[in-house]
DNA sequence: TGTCTTATCAACCGCAAGGTTGAACAAGGA
DNA sequence: TCCTTGTTCAACCTTGCGGTTGATAAGACA
């Protein structure tokens, strides 16, 4: 399940596979086609494509001589959840201090004696 | 813009960085104090700390000898916003398949005809 | 069968990333 | 002033990653 999140962030970490990934979302593909925009080799470009199928964001399936790429949206939820959890954890935080700050003396919670909250 | 998401993608790509994120949800610490649970070196965790700090995702005020660290949540935005994007896109796509296939003679839209679709 | 297309495998290269150790810097406190 | 605490800088090592080229596999089709 970490690993998971490794794979998934690692993933996504490369410009060329996000861009995969987004132009995947408006159809599939096969790998000589996704090479095309980029000037890298279309075998550099299947390297990204097994990064993206170990990290469970994409799909192979065969159709002939071709094996168009499919994108699975459901591992998104798997980082959205992440981030989620510890924004709203975060923010919780900040809404407990705004509390605090609120029930002191207002001489206390002037802005310049409170630390970095901006 | 992009440079932004690369930098935020793949400080997040490390366990070690995501843990770090994890714990500075709960509150601010010094860099001792976050480098304790892990089994590598002080240093090792202030260049976490500075790759964090890079992806915005992290700033830090000084405080007498301590430098504490402090989460910036806003920055994950961003990244919700970029998935949130091609997720959409995506079941917009299958949405429009279903469809598509609602409207065919169902003799042609059994199981075995359509090509994993699943 | 041979051949064309599509895609992957294998071996290699350069470089950045994460780790280490040792020294240096910044800011109290004795 | 000197010492201690907290943190970063610098140099170095090793590994992994993205890239290359060349060979190979898997189907379609003459």
């Amino acid at each position: 399940m970490d690993d998971q999140l490794n794979r998934v962030f690692s993933a996504l970490a490369d410009p060329i596979r996000r861009d995969i990934v987004a132009r995947l979302a408006v159809a599939d593909a096969g790998v000589n086609e996704l090479a095309e925009p980029y000037d890298v080799s279309v075998q550099a470009v299947s390297k990204h494509l097994k990064v993206l199928e170990e990290a469970g964001l994409v799909s192979r399936t065969r159709e002939a001589q071709r094996r168009p790429v499919h994108l699975e949206a459901e591992v998104f939820d798997l980082m959205t959840k992440w981030i989620e959890r510890y924004r709203r954890q975060a923010e919780e935080r900040y809404r407990r201090l705004d509390d605090v700050l609120a029930e002191m003396d207002p001489e206390q919670t002037r802005p310049d004696t409170q630390r970095g909250v901006s």
